[in-house]
RNA sequence: CGGGGUGUGGCUCAGGUGGCAGAGCGUCGGCUUCGGGAGCCGAAGGUCAGGGGUUCAAGUCCCCUCACCCCGACCA
């Protein structure tokens, strides 16, 4: 391709309203232009990026035996309604209506189309199992985008979904798909994880998330270095801790005006966080009130919150409901003297506290040597903590990591939660009518490419892996207007698209620095720089991820890089 | 869903107290230059997000709407 005829523009301007390197770079590459929020175009070398990922997941998929399939964007409503996803998914389900007021939904998943796929042709345990997948624009509105192709409303997403005649068989399918994400992201050059999920409200049987390590990600993930353990952090159970061994003082009551924060509260009574227990109140269902009482130092995990209420139809009680429920205001909320509507519940971190700092529904006072047993008595225990590090890991006990991460891939073992509602009964060898199991398995493609930058990039530009790279050799003539230079930089140029290396050649009438600066920013791995040594037979060869270079015979160049991209494609 | 911020040429931005619409980059024409985003000369390019209001006069002040960005779902 030259590059003065490609539809690829790059900026010298850094990209306003940008704070994850993958937006920046990928906007001021030229490589997206975002449409509005949280939706974007890809321009021709974006989409051949795209295509790159596209590809692998698509050989990798048919390796492990899915059959690709291409199910419609836009559903209707009575599929939805099947599964009750229709009002369950809420606001972020884009809707819409036909003349004839026919509601559709733009679809965020699948799992309603393709189980209705599947019950039309599948009747028998004979035809199972069966795994099919798609490579399709997803739809969600989405409360918050960010990050460029992070999070978008409109996306890319490569989904699959198994289906089986029992648990065992669906296993089966569970873990041959886990390997295949193993094999993708290997081949895609992205260092990820493997943690445990949340099965969610759904219900579900098994649940997994590849997760790439990046600042710029919403997943926070616990890990062992030791033991090799890992998990979605709101899924780390957090044990009771030992018993503290400490004398008992005498309980006081303690006026602490405007202590309404552990921060105030601990630096105003000089104690640390860690003695104060601390009750955070919520609403459920708008009007019932649960109490969670959890130490200072610590923060409640919402996701396990929900977990404990079986709902996610809660939020922090306001300062009136406060007043009109406890007579207190926030900083001073205990469980002490509750009207019985409140529920109380007890973090495991508060276990075995002595000589701890309560409030007690009195505004500006506390309780300071406050034990259990004897000043307060303990109700039922849950685990609704926020994993830090250093927390005890589950399986070994070693200190855990925890780190932010982007989730790139989850697989989901569903059981019937679509295939019952929606009738997908297959005959079993005795004649009996059941349910198929299933499982889904889902990639974000877009999110992929983002995922790349994050872990491939340098202040430069991006430094795309081979084996996704938009092309893999940059041929850059120094000075056009010099015949030789031309000459040669053409006959290299033909070569290297004979040797079947795709080929960017910069032929473009800019200065040599304004060259260079595009071809960091881009971040073609191979480049051959045709200038003043061409005279004496030779060229630079560059790699863009080591920074080397070197010159090399002119008849040499194409043969050294081929080597090369065949060495990087292993 | 709350909170904060921004909206002016294709891009990045400047335009105290109201008074002729600006710069750099990019684009187009010309000359020069060619190993790290070149130089000089000339030119084109605007519904100042949209609507309403105040005023002799609004990019600027007031109200409404829209769009986009960031922070928070961190607290008792």
């Amino acid at each position: 391709m030259r590059w003065s005829r490609y539809f690829l523009y790059t900026s010298k301007e850094e990209p306003a309203d940008t704070e994850a390197p993958s937006h920046r770079l990928l906007l001021k590459g030229g490589f997206i232009k975002q449409a509005s929020a949280g939706i974007y175009e890809l321009t021709p070398p974006g989409v051949r990026v795209l295509r790159k990922i596209e590809n692998i997941v698509r050989k990798e998929m048919d390796r492990s035996g899915a059959q690709e399939v291409l199910l419609t964007i836009l559903n209707p409503a009575e599929l939805w309604n099947e599964t009750g996803r229709w009002e369950l998914y809420g606001r972020e389900l884009f809707t819409l209506k036909d003349r004839n007021g026919r509601e559709y939904c733009l679809g965020p998943t699948h799992e309603e189309e393709i189980t209705d796929l599947v019950r039309s042709y599948i009747s028998s345990y004979r035809q199972l199992p069966v795994v099919l997948y798609q490579i399709q624009v997803k739809f969600r509105d989405e409360k918050r985008p960010r990050f460029g192709l992070i999070r978008g409303r409109e996306f890319i997403m490569k989904d699959a979904y198994s289906f089986d005649v029992d648990e065992f068989s669906a296993m089966l399918s569970y873990e041959s798909m886990k390997f295949a994400y193993d094999r993708i992201f290997k081949k895609l050059r992205l260092k990820t994880l493997l943690v445990e999920a949340s099965v969610g409200t759904i219900g579900g049987i098994s649940s997994h998330e590849f997760v790439a390590l990046t600042p710029y990600g919403e997943a926070r993930v616990a890990y062992c270095e030791s033991c090799g353990y890992g998990a979605n952090a709101e899924i780390v159970k957090l044990p009771k801790p030992k018993e503290e061994v400490e004398e008992e003082l005498p309980l006081r009551e303690v006026h602490t005006p405007d202590t309404d924060t552990i921060e105030k509260l601990s630096s105003f009574l000089g104690v640390p966080a860690r003695k104060i227990i601390k009750a955070v109140l919520y609403m459920v269902n708008g009007s019932e009130p649960v109490m969670f009482l959890i130490r200072g130092d610590r923060n409640v995990d919402e996701n396990k919150v929900e977990a404990v209420l079986k709902t996610e139809n809660f939020r922090l009680a306001e300062d009136q409901e406060v007043w009109e429920l406890l007579k207190t205001k926030k900083g001073f909320i205990g469980p002490f003297n509750l009207p019985p509507k409140v529920k109380v519940y007890w973090d495991n971190s508060t276990y075995g506290i002595k000589n701890a700092v309560i409030a007690f529904n009195k505004p500006d006072y506390h309780y300071l040597n406050a034990n259990p047993g004897r000043d307060f008595s303990y109700g039922e225990f849950v685990d609704v903590c926020q994993v830090e590090e250093k927390d005890p890991c589950p399986k070994c006990g070693g200190p855990l990591k925890v780190s932010k991460g982007l989730e790139l891939g989850h697989i989901f073992l569903l059981g019937t939660r679509y295939s019952e509602p929606m009738k997908a009964y297959y005959t079993d060898q005795k004649g009996q009518e059941k349910p198929i199991i299933m499982g889904c398995y889902g990639i974000g493609i877009s999110r992929c490419i983002s995922a790349i930058v994050e872990q491939y990039h340098d202040e430069k530009g991006i430094k795309w892996p081979t084996p996704v790279a938009p092309f893999e050799l940059d041929i850059i003539c120094v000075n056009p207007t010099d015949s030789q230079q031309r000459e040669v930089s053409e006959r290299l140029y033909l070569l290297a698209e004979e040797e079947g290396i795709e080929t960017i050649y910069d032929d473009r009438d800019q200065s040599p620095g304004f060259k260079f600066a595009d071809a960091d920013l881009c971040g073609f791995p191979y480049r051959i720089v045709v200038g003043k040594k061409v005279k004496e037979g030779k060229v630079e060869l560059q790699k863009r991820h080591t920074g080397e270079r070197w010159d090399v015979d002119i008849e040499e160049a194409i043969k050294t890089v081929k080597k090369f991209i065949q060495e990087d494609k292993l």
